[in-house]
DNA sequence: CTGCTTTATCGTATTATATCGATAATCGGA
DNA sequence: TCCGATTATCGATATAATACGATAAAGCAG
């Protein structure tokens, strides 16, 4: 926990859920799944915002590897980035594993754990 | 995804997604798992930042239902809140099944979805 | 090459986040 | 009740995120 040297992991993967800590962002990763390869302007149509703003979520989703997108005519085809999404799944997963109850459903007493 | 009513459970998730999305704030949900009630002085000496910024860490981590926290003595206890890494699990497991690789492996010619 | 369509980027204003030191609140023990 | 230990909150400040309109870039059709 010490700031000396974060693993990259752990930078990666903080930055994959600060791109989905957006509700809009969510919305469009939601949309991405139902609509494989649409492009930005689906995106615009179907959120209230700006073109530019839509546009600088996609980026942030496509620098946290959450998203790609492959040039379609003058138009950008947007695709979830599946590798990514397992990932995270994965990591998820192994972080909420062997986790016990502990103060949470019935408080416990414990003792101090340093000093 | 349009703004006009987001559903709770979309705000909500994004809110955890969020208060994990900070390298420290997941370094403290690990150390967590790996000592179930410790108190916020432990984190302080795990890390490397003021007591101040500890406790407002924890405090997102919090309100978010990521940990919980028991009065022990003049200190407090926190743990993991396991019923909500529980239901982020099956949130981001929801969230990633049922996609097909698209345009990442093998960019796919596709055709405007809207118009 | 010139427009047309689509998307990205830039400048900017507003709001949120991160961090610290100082201070307040809370609890248990003397 | 007062003191020490522990944690939360406040105020200040610096940085980052969000959103927009305007403009630039890129590709295709003619």
């Amino acid at each position: 926990m010490k700031n000396v040297t974060l693993p990259p992991t752990e930078e990666r993967l903080a930055q994959i859920f600060r791109a989905l800590g957006n509700p809009l962002r969510l919305q469009m990763v939601r949309y991405m799944a139902e609509h494989p390869q649409c492009i930005t302007g689906d995106l615009v149509l179907a959120s209230d915002l700006a073109q530019s703003t839509v546009s600088e979520h996609l980026k942030v989703l496509r620098e946290a590897g959450v998203v790609a997108g492959v040039v379609e005519g003058p138009a950008r085809s947007y695709c979830l980035n599946v590798d990514t999404l397992r990932w995270l799944r994965e990591q998820v997963a192994f972080l909420t594993q062997d986790l016990e109850a502990c103060c949470v459903v019935e408080p416990v007493v414990s003792e101090r754990s340093i000093k």
